[in-house]
DNA sequence: CCCATACGAGACGTGTAGTATCGTAACGCC
DNA sequence: GGCGTTACGATACTACACGTCTCGTATGGG
C-alpha cells in the first residue's frame, strides 16, 4: 500500500527513487510533529523542511495519515527489558517510554491518531499493527511472569496488559498530559496488587 | 468567556440573543459529530443543519473546538449508582456509559478532543473541567465503598479510578474502538482484586 | 544512448476556518 | 409609537491547506 520502500520491486526501469529523500521526509515529520503538534503539520510545511517537492511525498503516501503513522512507527515503543522480576521491569518498561513521550511531546499525536481512526478506514487499517506491535514486549513480560509462577494462571495476559498501562493512559489523555516519572512505580504496585498468583 | 449564556449580562439593550439558536447549534453539532465524526465536523455544516448564521455560532464561541467541548459536555457521563455494593456500581456505571458511547460514535471525538489539548491551551482549559466533573461520580462510588470498608484504607483513590477505567480507555483508544458490554465484568473485577480491603 | 521513472518547484482546484457586510428583526427606553 | 441598539440569517471574502497536475530536469537500466 503506502509506506513501500523505495525500492518499488515491481519495475526496475527509471530512476529509482531516492532513499534520502524518504528519509529526509520521516524525519522532517517527526521533527514538525513535535514542535507544533499534529494540527500544526501541514505536508507542504514537511515538504520545505525535508527539501522536497509536494509529489515525491506523496508518491510514497497516500496521504497526510498514512505518513504520520509511518513516522509515528519509527519511534521506540516498549523496549523489552527481563530482569526476572515482573515489577521491575514493568516499571522500567513504562518509565524509558514515558520519557520518551514526555520529551517528544507524542503524547498529543497519539490521542489524534486513535481518535481518526474512527471514521478513516484506511488509517485504521494502518495504525492497527503499529499500535498492536507496541503492546508486544510488554505481553511478554507478564508471560514469562506467568511461566515463573509469579502471575496467576488464569489471569487474561491481554486484559492484565490493559490494567497496566490503562492508568497512563488515562495520565496522558485526560488529565495534564505530563505524567511525572514517579508515578509509574505506585501504578504498577497497585495494578499488580491483584494479579499476581 | 465563549459558551456564554444567550443573557448576556453586560448590556441589556438590543435584540437578545436567541436561546432557541443556542440549543439548535448546539443539537446540530452533536448531531453532525455522531454521524461523521470530528473530522466531517464543519461549522458551516452545524449553521446550516441548525438554521443559522455563521456569524451566530462565532458571536457565541471563539472557534470550532469550543464548540465542540461545550456539545460533548452535554452528554450523559458516569451515572451515579449506589447498590451498597462496589463491583455492582462500578459494573452498572461502566456499562451505561459504554452503551452510550457505542450507539453515538462518541468515542472518535474524546480521543480528538484530548489530542488537541496539548497544543491549544484554550481549548485545554475548557476540556479540563469537564473530563474532570464526568469522573466525579467513579470516585464517588470508590469513596463510598472505602468508609464500607470494602476498600483498603490507604489506596489513593484518583489512582484507583484511573485503574478501572484504564482497560476501557485503551480499548476504546488502540483497539477495535467497539468494547463489547460483557467485557466490563472480567475488567472491573481484574481491578477489584488489588483494591479490596 | 535512449527510455522510463523520479526529482524539485509550483500552479491549480476544492473545501473550510474565521471575518466582514448586507438588509432585517426583536427588544428596551423615551 | 418611534428610536437606538443589538442579534439575526445570508453570503461574500480572505487566508490557508490538501491533494492533483504539469513543468523542465536528473538519474538510473538495457
Amino acid at each position: 500500500m503506502s509506506g513501500t520502500s523505495p525500492n518499488n520491486s515491481g519495475s526496475s526501469a527509471g530512476r529509482p527513487r531516492s532513499e534520502q529523500a524518504h528519509q529526509a521526509i520521516l524525519d522532517a515529520t517527526l521533527e514538525l510533529l513535535v514542535e507544533g503538534g499534529y494540527s500544526a503539520l501541514t505536508v507542504e510545511g514537511v515538504a520545505s523542511r525535508a527539501g522536497v517537492g509536494k509529489a515525491t511525498i506523496y508518491r510514497r503516501w497516500a496521504s497526510k495519515l498514512p505518513l504520520i503513522v509511518e513516522a509515528f512507527g519509527g519511534l521506540p515503543g516498549f523496549e523489552d527489558c527481563d530482569t526476572g522480576n515482573l515489577s521491575d521491569d514493568l516499571k522500567r518498561m513504562l518509565g524509558r517510554y514515558l520519557e520518551v513521550f514526555n520529551t517528544t511531546a507524542l503524547s498529543a499525536v497519539l490521542p489524534s491518531l486513535a481518535g481518526e481512526r474512527f471514521h478513516n478506514d484506511e488509517l485504521s487499517t494502518l495504525f492497527e499493527p503499529v499500535s498492536m506491535s507496541r503492546r508486544r514486549p510488554l505481553i511478554d513480560a507478564l508471560e514469562r511472569a506467568q511461566e515463573r509462577g509469579e502471575l496467576s494462571r488464569e489471569i487474561d495476559l491481554e486484559l492484565a496488559a490493559d490494567l497496566v498501562v490503562g492508568p497512563i493512559a488515562v495520565a496522558l489523555f485526560f488529565k495534564g498530559g505530563r505524567l511525572k516519572p514517579e508515578m509509574v512505580g505506585p501504578m504498577v504496585d497497585l495494578a499488580l496488587r491483584g494479579l499476581r498468583a
